[in-house]
RNA sequence: GGGGAGGUUCCCGAGUGGCCAAAGGGGGCAGACUGUAAAUCUGUUGGCAACGCCUUCGAAGGUUCGAAUCCUUCUCUCCCCA
């Protein structure tokens, strides 16, 4: 078994490392402490954080031990790294509470016995400044921040100082669990390397220590689109914000080109195999997809969730199967739809359209189907009749699908 | 603190009294093509009880028959000076 870095490299982990002999090194000796922050800024992790929660997992796997560091105290201030404008204040129980929802979530990535788990706030909050300034602040120098890259980028549209300051305490905090837990490497993606590195000069200087910080690349899609988002926003792990079939979809349906790269990054499938599948081409390479969107469904929503989407995903879209019970529902009561629904009242009630208006499009431009029967008119008028199996499918488009479940 | 420039629909960005629900681009959605891919082409893109009505152009007032466009106050951002 190696150290881990190897695993790292081969599957597209690796992008920059601040000394890669001395990382080995560490590795070597194994049971290193390393740590990835997360900033509690949402509701809800989503596919932009899938990369860290790999590589923290594939590190554990190779032997070494994880802290996953909740951002509640970073989160009060926002980091501008990547961004373009100031991100707007929460308040702090909001923060709180997506704390303890992302903790959960990253539970499923990695082991999280012996404490691996600590939140910022812990020693970000009750800092005093007068004190801060003369231990930590006298170590860094604005001309050098100023020279960073994310900087100069926010120099242009405004930075506030409270942003300004998000550095220093991103390096307070590896500095932080470097003196309390011996973490001796932070990882995250490439956007932090500038912290990262300030983390690690920081505690070079106050404590004589040597430590090292390694970054991924940011990932992109194939066709240019952003990263985890569909046309309703970001893939979020959270199933109530995204249920698991649409996860599974949003896989499902990722550009040729990028497969292998998925693959790699986004399942515990080993390289070969992922190799073999990216290698597929044409019509074949539609099974890689959805080994792809099986796996990485499975170990964020589980087996059962899993299959279910896939079942229902091959049931919609294919002749093999027809179990649809995966695919989002609502339920009617029989009797409403005994009395008749417009067919764009029916359609603007399900997450399929967020507005009459916007089912009267898709209405009008042919879109609309019940049960593979086209609906063209919008003075249609669905009832008793459409139902199938106790249920009506609607679908919008080509590929999007729901159910509506007539109960009673 | 002084001076200047600005805040427009999901985003960027036109519009400086009626022809503005507001150009153009991006994004989204739909149709064609196809492999539940990409690329391309076409249409469409505030809401609704829809040949009409309502809400939107930083916020609140005001002028006017009529304002995103004019005036007042407030607020936020950027730039220059201190």
């Amino acid at each position: 078994m190696g150290n881990g870095i190897e695993v790292l490299q081969e599957r597209g982990f690796f992008k920059q490392c601040t000394d890669v002999d001395l990382l080995n090194r560490l590795l070597d000796e194994g049971g290193v402490r390393f740590y990835c922050g997360f900033d509690p800024t949402g509701p809800s992790l989503h596919a932009g954080h899938l990369i860290p929660l790999f590589a923290m997992a594939h590190l554990q796997k190779a032997g070494h031990k994880p802290i996953a560091l909740i951002g509640g105290g970073t989160a009060r201030i926002g980091d501008p790294s990547g961004k373009t404008e100031m991100r707007k204040m929460l308040t702090i129980k909001n923060i709180q509470e997506n704390a303890e929802k992302m903790a959960e979530q990253i539970a499923r990535f990695i082991d999280t016995d012996e404490g691996t788990m600590v939140d910022n706030a812990e020693w970000l909050a009750p800092l005093n400044y007068i004190q801060f300034l003369r231990d930590i602040g006298k170590h860094f120098s604005v001309n050098r921040m100023l020279s960073f890259e994310t900087y100069k980028k926010r120099l242009e549209t405004g930075l506030s100082f409270i942003e300004f300051n998000y550095q220093l305490l991103q390096s307070y905090d590896f500095l932080e669990l470097n003196r309390r837990y011996g973490c001796t490497l932070q990882i995250g993606g490439d956007d932090q390397w500038g912290n990262i590195v300030a983390g690690m000069d920081l505690i070079r200087r106050v404590e004589s220590r040597e430590v090292v910080g390694l970054t991924f690349p940011l990932v992109t899609r194939a066709d240019g689109k952003k990263m985890g988002k569909t046309e309703k926003g970001a893939v979020f792990l959270d199933p109530s914000m995204c249920s698991p079939y649409d996860f599974f979809q949003y896989w499902r349906n990722v550009p040729d080109n990028d497969v292998e790269k998925f693959l790699l990054l986004y399942t515990f499938l080993p390289a070969r195999e992922c190799w073999r599948l990216g290698n597929m081409r044409g019509q074949a390479i539609n099974e890689a997809k959805e080994v792809l969107a099986y796996e990485l469904t499975k170990i964020v929503h589980g087996t059962e969730e899993a299959d279910r989407s896939r079942e229902a995903a091959r049931a919609a879209f294919s002749s093999r199967g027809d179990d649809l019970s995966g695919i989002p529902s609502i339920e009617m009561t029989s009797s409403e739809i005994a009395a008749g629904i417009n067919v764009m009242d029916l359609f603007a009630r399900t997450s399929l359209c967020s507005s009459k208006g916007e089912a009267r499009r898709l209405v009008t431009q042919g879109g609309a189907r019940i049960n593979d029967r086209k609906i063209g008119e919008i003075e249609a008028m669905i009832d008793s009749s459409f139902v199938e199996n106790g249920e009506l499918l609607l679908r919008a488009g080509k590929k999007r699908y729901f159910r509506v479940i007539i109960t009673g």
